[in-house]
DNA sequence: TCATGATTGAATCGAACGTTTGACATTGCT
DNA sequence: AGCAATGTCAAACGTTCGATTCAATCATGA
């Protein structure tokens, strides 16, 4: 029932690969067709002869990485809203869902780690600027499903500073993937690079301190069992 | 002993503005010395005239609107640190420090609120994306210096937490900048269209809740004076 | 085996890109 | 007035862009 469907291997799967490595590295506008045919060993007709056109070849590539991390993220979210049924859904599951899928699908991709989260940060990072349509509607479906969650997890805060806040969580999960080399960079104080899933914990609590701004804690400590995800 | 001087008029002047209008609507890469130039009514040849090429006019359009508003950030911080001079600064005011200097810096700005959000938005968002390494610069010194503020009034915090978490804050200030236009659209529960220092106000809050997170409340209650910022 | 449709390769299109040139106009100074 | 410096202008530079053409090539089923 997917509308994506991905070629196993031939000209048509080394133009993507191409597209979206080049994409990732050097932003939508930066990339050309010559680039990506040169990348795919192929000629510079057969962008326009697969795809129709630059723009949708680049589209398709964007969805073949946008769609399975939003799959996951919504089933995810299903999952942990079964499991909380009646109950409030902690917030921390909430943004692990929104969170995790991109450490789950950076695996089953053949680009490296540091290129799938730049990739994955321009694809939200560049929306509203040109970007293809369907996109815009995957990201906006998204954030409508998990704002509803955000929302009956935190039922004394007024929807519009929710709205805000969530846009918050985006932005910095959005600057966490297109800047994470940088960050390493800049961070003398660092030591040594942490594992993506001490960082996708730090964001968590980060993110979830902020959703929960303002509201009395309910739960006696919501600390402890934040530092047990095992991710 | 500013370095970087602007023209009271004439076509450098007209050059700028026009070069930092279509920078904020369009970005780094689809700004072209022909829309520039059609702009300021001038001719084409006027940009390398004035400015030598297409990216150091660019790159000073940027410092123009930068320089101000980091130079107003550290004055800001400045003057809080000397009014806590001795006790622990606190974290909103840290915070305010460094997201106020756009509200106040948007005034003298002939450019429209959204056009200016978008164009500061746009220096910070692409950042190490081919940007002019003077920009690099001024941001890196801007962030080290509050990293340095953060630090000392949140000492139980790692460093190599604090600076993540400023990142995240970073992030969430450049995605409610670049995208401040699309979130009032999208957000549809959201009554009428809050005043840039609502927003901003909210942005305090949860940014200061985020870095905030596992300390103890030294203070009683951190909450009532939270509400109480003039803008 | 041969006809047919799918796919390629080389060449080329018009348009837009940043930059450069040289002629021309304007200004300020002696 | 004469000269030099400065600024403006139309035109063109060479390059690259996305897209298209058309003949050559390939695979496949009759």
């Amino acid at each position: 029932m997917r509308t994506v469907t991905i070629p196993e291997a031939g000209p048509k799967r080394k133009l993507l690969d191409a597209a979206e490595q080049l994409f990732a590295e050097n932003g939508f506008e930066a990339v050309s067709v010559r680039n990506i045919t040169q990348l795919a060993k192929t000629n510079v007709a057969a962008v326009n002869y697969h795809f129709g056109s630059r723009d949708d070849l680049l589209s398709l590539a964007m969805m073949r990485t946008l769609v399975p991390i939003n799959e996951e993220r919504v089933a995810l979210l299903e999952s942990v809203e079964r499991k909380w049924a009646g109950k409030v859904t902690p917030l921390e599951e909430i943004i692990e869902a929104f969170v995790r899928p991109l450490a789950t699908q950076v695996q089953k991709s053949d680009l490296s780690e540091r290129l799938f989260y730049k990739l994955a940060g321009r694809i939200f990072a560049e929306q509203g600027d040109g970007m293809p349509p369907q996109i815009e509607a995957q990201l906006k479906a998204v954030i409508d499903r998990f704002t509803r969650s955000f929302s009956k997890a935190l039922p004394t805060v007024p929807m519009e500073d929710l709205v805000w806040r969530i846009h918050f969580l985006a932005g910095g999960m959005i600057h966490l993937l297109t800047h994470q080399d940088v960050i390493h960079r800049l961070s003398s104080g660092a030591s040594g690079t942490p594992t993506i899933d001490a960082t996708l914990s730090r964001f968590i609590r980060f993110a979830a301190a902020g959703l929960r701004e303002g509201t009395e804690p309910a739960e006696p400590a919501p600390k402890a069992p934040q530092a047990t995800f095992d991710f």
